[in-house]
DNA sequence: CTCCAGGCTTTAG
DNA sequence: CTAAAGCATGGA
């Protein structure tokens, strides 16, 4: 089964390599990616992107094929700042992905002070190790492990994985969710979800609004990392120094939509556009 | 060698 | 309350 997309507005390069996801791989004409325990294959052929899976319903919604990106792009060009216009223009294939809650909150926790190819490496050992072996395309692959799987592990196991001194984080927040649950996240409003994740250890503000924003589809989050204090400096002319105050400044400026323009701030800056 | 990466926890003032 | 040290690891 598959499903077609306007390539426009749908750029498997361009969602995939802006840090919101650290499962997926160049296959032929496109990339293999992976969420939860699912797989498919997405491509551009001519002015189409095909996205080809076994669960059509879920990688609608996991690349937020509901949503009209036209607008949004439009928002991003009206505030005449060069980065950002730069992002819109070049980044307009963007999507924002409806990715896993729990696969957002390990994943994000493990991307704390570290760089993206290093996060992709953790994260996949921690999939082979742990995750259900699957098959997709004819090529076995991993899902992510649920919180019970992860929560029988101990620190040193994910030291030797590579997850340096996160190891324990991952430790205790798996087994607070493998005897919790998250149903009641999925309940609050914005503020109160994010002051509720703040309460797991390893999660603070920038991660809390990555897992808000791509996990709860929060669109209102804008996670401020050191890409983001960096263009806040350079291409804002901002003088605030606490990541807070630049997440609020943010966020006043940008309002419901702020996620968006957050990705496309951070494409942006990363590829030097 | 030092500096940096999608920062957080702990401790000191 | 805010400020800064400490933290694993690998690549530039």
């Amino acid at each position: 089964m598959s499903i077609e997309y306007d390539a426009r507005y749908f750029s498997p390069r361009d969602t995939l390599e802006c840090g919101q996801i650290f499962r997926f791989t160049p296959y032929k004409e496109g990339y293999k990616v992976y969420s939860a325990d699912r797989a498919c294959y997405v491509y551009t052929r001519g002015d189409r992107t095909i996205v080809e899976c076994n669960d059509v319903g879920y990688f609608y919604n996991f690349f937020d094929l509901g949503r009209d990106y036209a607008a949004i792009n439009a928002q991003a060009k009206s505030y005449g700042v060069p980065l950002l216009t730069r992002g819109a223009e070049r980044g307009a294939g963007l999507r924002l992905l409806n990715q896993n809650p729990e696969e957002m909150i390990y994943s994000f926790i493990i991307s704390q002070n570290n760089n993206i190819p290093r996060i992709k490496g953790i994260i996949g050992r921690i999939c082979e190790k742990l995750g259900e072996e699957l098959s997709f395309c004819g090529e076995k692959y991993h899902a992510f492990p649920s919180s019970a799987a992860l929560a029988q592990e101990n620190a040193e196991f994910y030291k030797s994985l590579g997850a340096g001194y996160r190891d324990g984080y991952l430790v205790s927040t798996s087994k607070r969710i493998a005897a919790e649950g998250i149903e009641e996240l999925y309940t609050l409003p914005t503020a109160e979800l994010k002051k509720k994740l703040l309460t797991y250890i390893g999660i603070g503000p920038k991660v809390a609004d990555c897992i808000s924003l791509f996990g709860f589809a929060r669109r209102e989050c804008f996670p401020v990392d050191t890409w983001i204090e960096k263009l806040y400096h350079d291409d804002f002319g901002g003088t605030l120094k606490d990541r807070n105050k630049i997440n609020a400044y943010f966020c006043g400026l940008f309002g419901e939509n702020a996620g968006y323009m957050q990705q496309y701030l951070f494409y942006a800056k990363r590829e030097n556009l």
